[in-house]
DNA sequence: GTTCTAGAAC
DNA sequence: GTTCTAGAAC
């Protein structure tokens, strides 16, 4: 039928044109570093903003100017360029509150491009952390240190992973981030984590 | 990455 | 009936 034929090829078009639409937030972090209200620091090799959607009280993104797309694209001339922005986000943690846990690293598979290192408070106290993918993936090994990557990328000169391990991850059941507990859904586990508030704190340990 | 919302789970 | 999750977004 002739029809057939050019509905088939205005599906595909709209497909290709829906795809470009659909896709655009990917970038969005390049919109964001030159964002005045989510921008804290920058000088001539990092920027770092504000998470627009922080998953904990504190919730830091650091990324070079040099474009790296991800943790694959990273070369052994980058390690340095790495332990440095490690060291800023440790000293913009302390700074932040010195009291608080921290962690440094990054998602194994990230949404969106432009290398990112996440710094977050370890509270995970905040109204925008809402579903398991958030979760798991600042809980799980899909979250990976930066000692770790820069670990890898000092020994091998490259940071490489099988997608379908990290991925899976994302589904786990909710455990606990302190105590290991299983928890069955978001709002318990939001619940749950609040009596381990002292815990994340620094001081008496 | 988020928003929206259908329908699963309770 | 309400809470909660999970998949589409043209």
């Amino acid at each position: 039928m002739a029809t057939g034929g050019l509905k088939r090829k205005n599906d595909s078009d709209n497909d290709v044109k829906a795809k470009k639409a659909n896709n655009f937030w990917k970038g969005g972090l390049l919109t964001s570093m030159n964002d005045p209200d989510l921008q804290v620091f920058s000088d001539e090799r990092i920027t770092v903003i504000k998470d627009k959607y922080p998953k904990a009280k504190y919730h830091f993104l650091i990324m070079p100017k040099k474009n790296i797309p991800n943790l694959k694209s990273l070369k052994k001339e980058d390690i340095d360029l790495l332990k440095y922005m490690e060291e800023k986000g440790r000293e913009l943690s302390k700074s932040s509150d010195a009291e608080r846990q921290f962690r440094y690293g990054y998602h194994s598979i990230p949404s969106m491009s432009h290398l990112h290192l996440h710094v977050i408070s370890q509270d995970f106290d905040s109204p925008c952390l809402k579903n398991k993918k958030h979760w798991n993936s600042f809980t799980t090994e899909y979250f990976i240190d930066s000692k770790d990557i820069i670990k890898t990328l000092e020994k091998t000169g490259k940071v490489e992973h099988e997608s379908f391990h990290f991925t899976s991850l994302l589904k786990s059941d909710l455990r606990c981030h302190v105590c290991k507990k299983e928890i069955k859904t978001i709002p318990a586990l939001k619940t749950h984590i609040q009596q381990h508030s002292y815990q994340v704190k620094t001081t008496d340990t």
